[in-house]
DNA sequence: TGTCCCTGCAA
DNA sequence: TATTGCAGGGACA
């Protein structure tokens, strides 16, 4: 048996019957589902067709607009959200394994049509599932109707019931009546009453038309100035059945499971993707990112400007566009390094330029002179009145400046765009330009080459850099154009990303671009001590072991400790080998020398390698500080992170890592200035959940950890011993990220119960904390995300997880994400409001470090008082919680005196 | 040389 | 079976 579907009139029936269903990056998702349901109910209600296709109309024109071109003429344009859905639907379909078939120059009627008449010839039975009265005109004794939507099927007797009319006869009603959604018109005034009237009298068309002089009436005039039409409207509607089509598979495919769940998730098909989930699950393997058929831009208007008529010309349309892409190709990926090798323009979408200044290769063109261009350049750059849009501009803001260029008119970055709609998910220009507009954009990649192949850019041919670096900035603009009308439709969201990410970029570049001065002499002096040190320690635990080995190597250590020495593997890693880290080897210090001395060897060797090495190499030779990398868009939570180096973990624990603190100095006639904010989460926390005890004592002033023990140990805050702040400490901590009674347990080494105990009793003194993590487990199922006091938004696809550990994670992440992120918030508005400040104050003091809670300045001497004034209540005051935002103090001529 | 694993630094 | 990050060295393909 042959099952054939007719998937355009179901697409256009599933978008107009289903609700508006939307994913969480509103794409509609309805007609996708709505025509998903359908084939799967046909699927289990005709088990025994072997062969089956759906077939969709290919775009364009077919042979009927050639007879009739007003054929189909008022039809409307397909509606954007129904367009949206094809590319998403194919995909379903065919990781389904169903045949999709979709040929260019015939509608799908035609397809079915021809399909369905070749089976019959067959004797093979064969059903067409469609929602189109138009193809009961197909059905006879082998080929059976069914409305999949409204569970109607349709054979001779049934089609002949509805219509009063035979099958055959269908094609004659249709050409009576017209088809005004085709635009194709019939006798005026006569419906299917009177058609089926005439039919039934004269038999068929020919008929009517034979006696049309006999019937009088308006219908009669009416059918004598139609007659002339008759016989096209008769073609027009009558499907075609002989078509030479392309060899078709007709077999059922066996589906993509991994595909299926990566579309189901991006669509967000709970239920269908929970059903696939076992499956999937059981193969250990994890969906890949959806793949929507993607195609390449147009490239074909880029331009590549070598000529100076070329340059006026496209400073001309620079300076009238309302607002450009700009991307720059460098020599570097160092920001602080890099020099231009060409910048990229697009004032519309395919309309873009690439402007080469300094490839050098044999046989390289003649290109216009750096320097000078760049001058005839730097006006527009420079000028707020001229938008500029790109990704990720802090980086190419660092290449201008390098050339004495400030970059102005940053109104757009589709990377915070990107980051503020949806966190979770990658920011990068291929990506997002796949994600949001269908496009597939040369790779980096493939233009360089890579690892030790990689060639500089300069040396990359000048087409080839054309090609790729303005199709960066084509698509960059129009994955602009995609995010901006989403984002301007989340006014909370929106709001995060004009009043505090663009913000915050700039405010990162100037930090980064000031750098912190670190003693270098200090640091080398250090590792000298830390080497020797190291050797010392070496050379014991060589002679414990009895043997030489390698301290830093995990697995060589593993041998010593497990196999030869037989010490107790207390546990293993994710991989199954027995652990070394600090917690077994601390467990197994308590009865052996070896692990012992392996600790100290750990720390030592963490802080030289890391630190004291490290950072001296990294100081910038030009400017004789060290620039970090702040990036914007890379913690879920709205949290900065730091990179080359990684400046927000620099030690602070041990007096060995204070030391390496230290080395982070005022420049002479500076002081460092530090303001952290005091608890900050656990006071998110306290205003989140309202707990009225919580928030008591953070009204009251009282250290918060003394005051949870108080509680939890039901005893007063003068009778807490050490030990109880420390294990309410935990507890506090913990409760922050979602910890269980087992990991409290393991944290403060007590038993299970005793653990479970501890936190039953916080719950009890506390039930707004313990009511808020339950409504935000609720809210987090319910909505596929939670968000910060200021509405940022963490999406947590696996919340509904059929897996137990990856849903529990995301319910962790859940109870996290607010705190974190309402944290990572005010510490953004804190930035704001102190530059802001500095800069009305027209102060040489800058902030050079950001580390999540605290502040770092670099602030002249005679501005010491005035900006130790000032900050705490900027950042006190940059929100108003139903707690106090208490900000902490210090200053120094290095870091660790200043925290 | 690139990648994964284990480990450990910070808030 | 505690959140978010970055980065080092070893091991191995």
């Amino acid at each position: 048996m042959l099952l054939l579907v007719d998937g355009s009139s179901y697409l256009y029936r599933a978008f107009h019957a289903m609700p508006d269903l939307r994913n969480r990056v509103n794409a509609p998702t309805g007609a996708v589902y709505g025509v998903l349901s359908m084939l799967r109910r046909l699927a289990a209600d005709y088990p025994e067709a072997g062969k089956r296709a759906i077939v969709f109309d290919a775009k364009g024109k077919t042979f009927r607009d050639d007879w009739f071109p007003d054929y189909k003429a008022h039809r409307p344009p397909m509606p954007d959200d129904l367009a949206a859905q094809i590319a998403p639907l194919h995909a379903c379909i065919r990781a389904l394994g169903w045949p999709l078939l979709c040929i260019e120059g015939v509608e799908a009627d035609d397809v079915i049509g021809t399909l369905a008449t070749r089976a019959a010839a067959r004797g093979e039975d064969c059903v067409i599932s469609t929602g189109d009265k138009d193809l009961t005109q197909l059905v006879n004794e082998h080929v059976t109707l069914v409305n999949t939507m409204s569970n109607e099927t349709l054979d001779v007797a049934g089609v002949a019931a509805k219509f009063g009319v035979a099958p055959e006869r269908i094609v004659d009603y249709l050409a009576l009546v017209g088809d005004t959604v085709d635009n194709i018109p019939g006798v005026a005034k006569v419906g299917p009453k009177t058609a089926v009237k005439w039919l039934t009298q004269y038999g068929s068309l020919d008929g009517v038309v034979e006696h049309a002089g006999e019937i009088g009436g308006v219908a009669g005039e009416n059918l004598k100035k139609h007659l002339d039409f008759l016989p096209l409207g008769k073609k027009l509607v009558t499907v075609a059945c002989d078509l030479q089509l392309p060899a078709v598979e007709l077999a059922q495919q066996a589906p993509d499971k991994e595909k299926l769940a990566a579309l189901y998730a991006e669509l967000e098909f709970k239920t269908w993707l929970r059903e696939l989930d076992g499956e999937i699950a059981q193969k250990g393997a994890v969906p890949p990112a959806p793949t929507f058929d993607t195609v390449d831009p147009d490239r074909s208007a880029y331009e590549c400007i070598l000529t100076p008529e070329q340059l006026a010309d496209w400073l001309q349309r620079l300076d009238t566009a309302e607002l450009v892409a700009l991307d720059t190709e460098t020599t570097a990926l160092d920001p602080m390094q890099a020099r231009l090798v060409g910048l990229s323009f697009c004032i519309e979408p395919g309309q873009a330029a690439y402007l080469p200044l300094a490839h050098h290769y044999a046989g390289a063109p003649e290109q216009l002179p750096c320097d000078a261009t760049l001058a005839q350049l730097k006006p527009w750059l420079e000028s707020t009145r001229h938008g500029k849009v790109g990704q990720h501009l802090k980086y190419d803001r660092h290449v201008f400046a390098n050339h004495g260029i400030a970059l102005k008119g940053i109104v757009d970055d589709t990377l915070l765009e990107s980051y503020v709609l949806e966190s979770d998910q990658s920011h990068d220009l291929g990506a997002l330009a796949a994600r949001h507009c269908g496009l597939k954009t040369i790779s980096y990649d493939d233009v360089t080459g890579k690892g030790a192949n990689r060639i500089s850019f300069t040396q990359v041919d000048i087409e080839r850099a054309a090609t790729y670096a303005a199709e960066d900035a084509d698509v960059t603009l129009r994955v602009h154009r995609a995010l901006a009308p989403r984002l301007a439709a989340e006014e909370r969201l929106a709001a995060l990303y004009r009043d505090i990410e663009l913000p915050v970029a700039e405010i990162l570049f100037r930090m980064e671009r000031a750098g912190i001065l670190i003693d270098s002499v200090a640091l080398a002096q250090q590792s000298v001590a830390l080497g020797r040190r190291l050797m010392e320690i070496e050379a014991t635990a060589h002679q414990l072991a009895g043997q030489p080995f390698n301290l830093n190597s995990p697995k060589q250590l593993a041998e010593i400790l497990f196999t030869q020495q037989c010490l107790p593997v207390v546990k293993k890693t994710p991989s199954g080998t027995p652990s070394t880290d600090e917690e077994v080897l601390a467990k197994l210090a308590e009865d052996y020398p070896l692990p012992k001395c392996l600790l100290e060897h750990r720390t030592l060797a963490k802080l030289k390698g890391t630190y004291t090495d490290k950072l001296p190499k990294m100081v910038n030779p030009a400017t004789g500080r060290v620039h970090t990398s702040y990036s914007q868009a890379v913690a879920v939570t709205g949290r900065l992170a730091s990179s080359d180096p990684n400046l927000q973990n620099i030690p602070i624990r041990t007096p060995e890592g204070r030391r390496i603190r230290a080395a982070f100095v005022a420049p002479a006639g500076c002081r460092l200035v530090s303001a952290d904010y005091s608890q900050i989460e656990l006071r998110i926390m306290a205003h989140l959940s309202n707990d009225a005890g919580l928030l008591d004592a953070f009204a009251r002033g009282e250290d918060v950890h003394r005051a949870t023990a108080a509680e939890v140990f039901g005893i007063t805050p003068i009778e807490v011993s050490n030990e109880q702040r420390r294990a309410a400490k935990a507890i506090n901590f913990g409760l922050i990220y979602g910890m269980s009674a087992f990991g409290l347990a393991k944290q403060i080494d007590v038993d299970r119960t005793a653990a479970q105990t501890y936190m039953d009793r916080y719950f009890a003194r506390y039930p707004g904390v313990a009511r808020y993590m339950e409504e935000t487990r609720g809210f987090a199922r319910e909505h596929g995300y939670v968000e910060t006091v200021f509405g940022r938004r963490l999406w947590l696809p696996e919340i509904r997880s059929s897996n137990v550990g990856r849903r529990q994670g995301a319910e962790r992440a859940a109870i996290n994400a607010p705190m974190q992120g309402t944290a990572a918030d005010l510490i953004k508005l804190a930035m704001i409001a102190v530059q802001g400040w500095l800069d009305k104050e027209k102060l040489q003091s800058r902030l050079i470090l950001q580390v999540h809670d605290e502040l770092v300045l670099e602030v002249p001497d005679d501005e010491l008082t005035t900006v130790k004034a000032a900050l705490p209540p900027l950042m006190s005051n940059v929100a108003r919680l139903s707690v106090p935002l208490l900000a902490e103090l210090g200053s120094g001529a290095n870091w660790d005196e200043a925290h």
